[in-house]
DNA sequence: TAGATTGTTAATCGATTAACAATC
DNA sequence: TAGATTGTTAATCGATTAACAATC
């Protein structure tokens, strides 16, 4: 059941999100099975694909049949690690801080956003969706008395490189990166970035090279 | 100069944003030159990888002095499409909306946010960061009286089809969607994802599979 | 059983890396 | 000129697609 011997490339790891994503939508749409085929028409990858995508975790289809899209998106949760509550803190409660920490307070019960931090004494103190700013000197003392798995950076990039270092001596299981750096002194720590300014960037690219697409 | 007679794969499309940020931190060191060795160093390509992608648009190198950083900068943002203003709309006015808009305002002069839109009466007329609320109703009105380039789309998942059908009708250049669905009827437009949740789940896989790292 | 569709191997395609001649 | 480093071709590597035997 459980292969998975190799590394998996991130190529596979970045589309399964958009698996669970598209078994949600067809779970909730009351559909109990689908076909390699039929999944491809939905969310574009070729069925082929698809097929060695699952199959790199495991054979979770039946021939003939297609998968059941109850059972393989309880498998996929399980590949990614769904299925507990993940604590965060954000590093940074402006207003990317604050949408982000409104995000996830919206979203179902997976994450939740144990503490905001910043260093303006002006926002220290005050409740956002129920979590409340703390003083960002206070971020590893915090960790320390507090079970965190992950850390959000939502700084600007002048603070994110300490900021970052905090959440490292602190022990976070991973970092979501807002701030347009690349992140130093993470080595076993697992980083994801999204770095806006460069998404806006490649549309500005592909707005000015249309025969591209 | 100005090669780029083959399709450029979406791979080198972003990484020369990456390319931008390491030049433009060189300029501002008061860097003159760099070679691909040494930008290597920095943002950890090789250096084969940043001759290749750099000779897809052109020769910007000279043999044994490598690269001048600001030609080279100039270049890429010509590449790009920078150096002009870009006009922006941001549909959905909630915490993220708000968030996109003052990262924009905070963003040089290449991008310019000219109308944030909402359905919500409460919020429509506030202004935030300058920049007024609309009835997300007169959307598609706007777009013909005004020039956008850019839609930006931060609503919820349920308003977001109809919403990029009116930006793609009011005939935007491009799309940054910040909804976690995949938006159709956008042929001919280029369309950013920023798909968060997505994002926050493969950063859970490698939290879960530290070996692959 | 016959039909459908998976799991998996083989073939293809594309992207990255290595190597080196060209040349500043 | 000698040394350094690019531009570019060739080799390698990895990911995607095709094909089909296995099997439900």
């Amino acid at each position: 059941m459980n292969k998975q011997k190799d590394k998996i490339s991130t190529a596979v790891i970045r589309r399964l999100p958009r698996y669970l994503r598209a078994l949600e939508d067809l779970e909730n749409a009351g559909t109990e099975r689908i076909s390699s085929g039929e999944l491809s028409d939905l969310i574009g990858y070729t069925a082929s694909q698809i097929r060695q995508d699952l199959n790199h975790f495991g054979g979770f289809g039946q021939q003939g049949y297609g998968y059941n899209v109850g059972d393989l998106k309880t498998e996929i949760e399980r590949i990614l690690g769904m299925g507990r509550t993940y604590n965060m803190v954000i590093v940074g409660a402006g207003r990317l801080g604050q949408a982000i920490n409104s995000f996830i307070a919206s979203y179902k019960s997976d994450f939740k956003v144990v503490a905001l931090f910043d260093i303006n004494e002006n926002v220290i103190g005050k409740v956002y969706s129920g979590v409340t700013v703390l003083d960002a000197d206070s971020l590893e003392e915090y960790l320390k008395n507090n079970k965190v798995d992950i850390g959000v950076l939502t700084v600007t990039k002048e603070q994110a490189q300490t900021a970052c270092n905090h959440l490292v001596a602190g022990g976070v299981a991973g970092i979501w990166n807002f701030a347009p750096i690349d992140l130093e002194g993470t080595e076993g720590t697992p980083v994801e970035n999204v770095h806006l300014s460069d998404n806006l960037h490649s549309l500005v690219y592909y707005i000015n090279h249309p025969e591209q697409n």
